[in-house]
DNA sequence: TATTTATGGTACTGCTCAGTACCATCATTG
DNA sequence: CAATGATGGTACTGAGCAGTACCATAAATA
């Protein structure tokens, strides 16, 4: 039953068929994956496509050429361009946050947990991969201030509020004297970020060598920990 | 000399002068402006564009409505999209920068420069206007690297520098200790920031009360200060 | 093996927008 | 006041890209 008025119906096809698997996550063959392994395909192309580039969501033809599968894929799994950028900051989001804070609290001593929380935070936020990552949620959150308010809630909110707890656990102990230990928290992320992190998202300064972290890391933990002494 | 044989020569004109003025900047008639007030009223137009709704570079259409002018008005003034940016990103460098800046160094007191400078850095950057600025900077820098680092060395590189010259007097008087003024003042300028301009920057938080800012100022300096005083 | 079903592939549509051509008109200058 | 030059206005062009229609084909099922 096929109704053939249609103007282009029987129009040649390219034959697409000589090479045309551009696809790398797949052994060569591969064709007609199944639902999950197609999604799982796409959403990873569209992700490392964005990190390798430090832009978000790139073109649903770029997508397409690697994950393979077609336009018809990206709107079957994921209902079209919008909800490809929902799973993709999904999953970034997923990446980055739970490497942000895996660790931190473990430490008894205030300054061990400070510096391995600063170490964390660093050295996640600030590799290459980190800060593309953050370039993509940042232009994102341009488009969607609503997933730029999830990001920063399981992202530095849940730092701030872990390291809060961390502070007040330390006052407890007498070990340190404050007033707010969530501002302090504020001050000390802050403090660990500096300028540096805005010089890593504009691109005006390399990955940071471990001599410069270890060095600012070092300052912004010592006059944290003087300043807030007890007298 | 009219060479009629250009296949819409003779087309029918949208007379538009009914009241197609929608430059807002002119009083009412202002038509045919010369080189340079086109110039400034195209600029102007693009600024505001920007900055109200804190998004780069809007359409060219949208500019020239506000504006006046044609299409070719951008071209013959700016050469382009390109040049227009350049000069937009510099107009909004130029407004913002020197009033991050303005004053600083005056105070002879060590407390009362280093709250002056987190004040302007606060009430600068984190006004609607400023956040606005600095996401319209943000998003260019997605574009332009160079853009981006000539706001930075201007802007918070600039106040690092200054920052760190003033904690540079101030250790000559013995009024602190550290080994190094550059790192200090590159904390500090952290703490102010806090998590507090990311979170204006990507819209989740509301401008800040005075009362927000001076508290947030206030454990800054009171830390910052305590943990550089002289054993 | 034949029929159905779902997935891959391609082209088409429509929109936005930068860049360009060219006409119309205002302003200047002799 | 007429000629000339510069500026305003409009439409056209082409690129990029999201969304859609529909054909082809591989897999599933009987």
């Amino acid at each position: 039953m096929r109704h053939d008025n249609r103007p282009d119906a029987g129009r040649a096809r390219k034959s697409k068929n000589e090479s045309g698997q551009t696809a790398e996550s797949a052994p060569s063959k591969a064709r007609r994956l199944k639902h999950g392994e197609r999604r799982d395909a796409l959403l990873r192309a569209a992700k490392e496509l964005s990190v390798e580039r430090g832009f978000a969501v790139p073109s649903l033809e770029a997508i397409i050429e690697r994950a393979g599968g077609s336009r018809r894929s990206i709107y079957t799994e994921f209902g079209g361009k919008e909800g490809l950028r929902n799973a993709l900051l999904a999953e970034i989001s997923d990446e980055i946050l739970p490497a942000l804070h895996t660790g931190i609290g473990q430490d008894t001593d205030l300054r061990a947990a400070l510096t391995r929380f600063a170490h964390k935070f660093v050295s996640t936020l600030m590799s290459e991969r980190g800060i593309n990552m953050s370039r993509i949620i940042m232009q994102d959150s341009f488009v969607s201030p609503a997933r730029a308010k999830s990001f920063f809630a399981r992202g530095p909110g849940e730092g701030a509020k872990l390291l809060a707890s961390i502070l007040e656990a330390a006052r407890a102990r007498g070990e340190i004297e404050t007033k707010d230990c969530a501002l302090a928290a504020n001050c000390f992320i802050g403090m660990v970020r500096g300028n540096l992190y805005l010089e890593r998202v504009l691109r005006i300064r390399p990955p940071l060598a471990e001599a410069e972290i270890d060095a600012h890391i070092g300052a912004a933990v010592d006059i944290f920990l003087d300043g807030l002494r007890p007298r």
